[in-house]
DNA sequence: TTGACAAGTCGGAATCTCCCGATATATTTG
DNA sequence: CAAATATATCGGGAGATTCCGACTTGTCAA
């Protein structure tokens, strides 16, 4: 193994390929800009699908496939009010993975 | 600082569109099982094409092209030596990130 | 019941990604 | 020079993603 050269780490923090395919998949989920939208206004309250549809600019019936897709896996959560739907974030981690985001493209240039 | 928190707060912490397909498009760019695994190693330390790829269980031609679309992203920067070519990593906020994903998936289940 | 509204679902077209074999460019060695 | 090594690039096929129009389901109001 003539791995490490510039420095010898004690720990090797080489997560599992099988964990690394998840964290894939996790980043693939909010790799979209509509997404990630919705994924920020969820940070700070509930909302219908209509409303964040309207937010991006996109038909409903394409931000529920959004809205299904980060459901799916385990993001969202859906509420069903009437004819309406609130989603809201059940996935903690978001909170942090959208800071480090909003921290480095907070300038929106690069 | 403690104020209201129910409902929609007065400031509106909506990055821009155009930030948010920045984002998505970085997003994008490490979301790939060999890609995480290459910056995981990188954050340590430098490594050649041939160590990525070994350590990726892919072949070299393959994580060299990995290495390219993360380069030209501005998240590595490669440096020839001789017929080797090392690669490290140039974009700051990458350890932020890695540190989130790490902290979410560590234990490999669910 | 009828009509309107909100959300969800389906099928398909355009586009992109991932992976591969083959090939090309440098570089060192004999 | 030729051969071996390390990396990079090209062309294409299989599969995934994104988007859209059309449709269905469920709910409220008159």
């Amino acid at each position: 193994m003539p791995l490490s050269r510039t420095r010898t780490p004690a720990r090797p923090r080489l997560t599992s390929l099988r964990a690394l395919a998840q964290a894939a998949e996790c980043l693939k989920t909010l790799a979209h800009p509509h997404r990630l939208r919705m994924v920020q206004m969820l940070l700070q309250g509930r909302y219908t699908v209509g409303e964040l549809a309207e937010a991006c600019g996109i038909p409903s019936h394409m931000a529920s496939e959004h809205l299904r897709l980060m459901q799916r896996y385990g993001f969202l959560a859906g509420e069903r009010d009437g004819r309406k739907t609130y989603y809201s974030v059940v996935e903690p981690h978001l909170t942090q993975i959208m800071t480090c985001i909003e921290g480095r493209f907070s300038g929106a240039d690069g």
